[in-house]
DNA sequence: AAAAGATGCGTGTACGTACACGCAATATAC
DNA sequence: GTATATTGCGTGTACGTACACGCATCTTTT
């Protein structure tokens, strides 16, 4: 007998499959004696349902919706967590799964309503939602609830809520870090120079947050150096090369770029640069490029593809494999160099 | 029609269930020309087996079988992979697998070539293996091979035989890394020490490596300084501090322990370190206390229980799913400070 | 006290696949 | 020519669950 069943356990409590079943799932019409009976009988053969056969005999699907910014050739960044999502999108097919993917557009919130109104639209039993716009997604779940629809935060979280669970990576901590890995590479008296892409309208939170994740780390470990600030839109990269050639001098020993660092990068390589230590985020092909170079010494990543598939896969368990799922998953900040930027490739 | 299934192909090729299934399986009794015209209609309608129904209905469970290293605890290493496979283990109750696992002693060759026939006398349909020992896994292989029985490598890989899949870090490449990340701290004249506890058996290839992987990095970057050496048997802690002290001057910027570091932490504790970076391996307990304080700097880590994890869903994946599965799975280095190590605590 | 309703329970069919069985039709044997 | 194999195919049951239906029994209504 491979797995006991609503079969074994109909027998050995002396009733019917239908008895069982109508207990199990408390649709009624059983009496409160052998309703115990059967629940006894459960604990004693710890029984288990048949999660295959669940799915088989189900009529209706199981619904999913993601809810994620889009992505164009200028950026690209929302492309890589949906290839997680379809990647798990995949690995659901003969489950009765449906899953549906909606995308908003980051410079405007207005798109983001429509979203979610289409999404409830769809009558999900879950929905993965990157809640960028923090008010609308306040508002957005506040109907969700009342619908009794679960969700799954990615790539950033809102206070006061929780989510069925949420996968996310702390930019204050990654700027820390960020920190700790500049430091090994200054002397008593070096300066560090912080550069922000201001119009990044996404990532606004996440910049500031990491900017103050590094400042920390030096105030915590009394840094004495100076840290420079330098704020500019990313398109002016005539402006960047000029401010950087200002702003550096003998005693800069690090740069942290708190977003993708390849037009730091491109202007130092201009510049001529020495005994500097830069540190960036993410692992697009450009940032890589400059890595294999050296001028860029330190990516930090977040595994985005991992991030919308793990999303999914929270989803999947609750409501499909009904096991229990972490409320939180922070995704580590991998530390990649020169040397093994190849083996996150596929993250 | 939520799966397009046998019975529709049935119906469209105007035969019966059943001759579908002959034809599918390739159990005879089928005419040439219905075969062909099954065949058809399989393609297109796109028909795929839903692998629910089928373990379903399977009457002989999929069997696999583990052979990795046991633990004790002074060596508890494999512990961590084996967490790895028992949770993708648990993940797969319901669908009629069977997973057996076999443990050898890293001391003795025997007991693997003993654990290695009790394997076959279970008749697996594929082995997750940590070949340790090459040469008796090459033999055990050949056997698995004749058997048609497919394999998974854990750890370490072998030369010149393809496994379904292998799940592996490169210690060479992890090496190499770690000369990078010390040369951040370096100066002009620095001095490198590395450790070695040569009496680890189980990764003397491993060890080996790493030290060879750290000297090519610092060759193919013109290191001036020195690169010391100090192979030590890890129980003579007493030895350990006394030498350490011989051997570190005022020149020494960087420690490279070839395995785990608390103890050279310990040691080093004890004698005051300034200006000292030290990179080890593993996240365990030991190590992560001397992270903490600020002893140990870096950490490098392959996420051993991911590994087990993994090579137990490639398994999965090909004999269950049926889903093509990666040759080869080169786990990251990843990169562990005092700043992220909570982030990796469940990997 | 008979009719109507509610309660408690069993049966049957479906989901998509595997596989044993059985029955024709054809092929081979004697 | 009949008897026996072989080939080609369909049918039936099982896997474990969901859910509609139906039939007794018991309770309430008038």
């Amino acid at each position: 007998m491979q797995h006991i069943g609503i079969k074994e356990v109909a027998t050995k409590a002396k009733v019917s499959v239908g008895t069982v079943d109508r207990v199990i799932h408390n649709r009624g019409r059983v009496s409160e004696s052998t309703r115990e009976k059967v629940l006894r009988v459960c604990e004693d053969l710890n029984y288990h349902p048949n999660v295959l056969a669940q799915r088989l005999a189900a009529d209706k699907p199981v619904v999913f919706v993601t809810i994620t910014p889009g992505f164009s050739s200028d950026n690209t960044y929302w492309k890589i967590p949906l290839e997680g999502i379809q990647k798990a999108a995949r690995e659901m097919t003969g489950y009765k799964v449906k899953v549906e993917n909606l995308f908003f557009n980051l410079a405007d919130p207005v798109s983001f309503r429509k979203a979610a109104l289409d999404a409830i639209l769809l009558e999900p039993d879950g929905i993965l939602l990157a809640p960028v716009f923090k008010r609308e997604a306040r508002e957005f779940i506040r109907k969700c609830k009342e619908r009794k629809i679960l969700f799954v935060f990615l790539d950033t979280i809102i206070e006061n809520i929780e989510p069925l669970s949420s996968f996310y990576q702390d930019p204050f901590e990654s700027g820390y870090l960020a920190g700790r890995l500049l430091s090994f590479h200054l002397r008593r008296k070096s300066e560090i120079l912080v550069v922000n892409f201001t119009l990044d309208i996404e990532n606004n939170i996440h910049l500031g947050n990491r900017d103050k994740g590094l400042r920390q780390f030096f105030s915590d470990n009394n840094f004495r150096g100076k840290i420079e600030e330098l704020n500019i839109n990313p398109a002016d990269e005539l402006l960047l090369t000029k401010k950087l050639e200002d702003i550096l001098h003998h005693k800069t020993r690090g740069i942290f770029v708190t977003s993708s660092a390849h037009k730091v990068a491109k202007s130092l390589e201009k510049t001529g640069k020495s005994g500097l230590m830069v540190v960036g985020y993410d692992l697009t092909p450009d940032n890589v490029r400059y890595l294999k170079k050296g001028v860029i010494d330190v990516l930090l990543c977040q595994k985005p593809a991992a991030q919308g598939y793990g999303g999914m896969m929270a989803l999947f368990n609750h409501f499909v494999r009904k096991i229990p799922v972490r409320k939180e998953q922070i995704m580590p900040v991998d530390i990649i160099v020169k040397e093994n930027y190849r083996d996150y490739r596929d993250f």
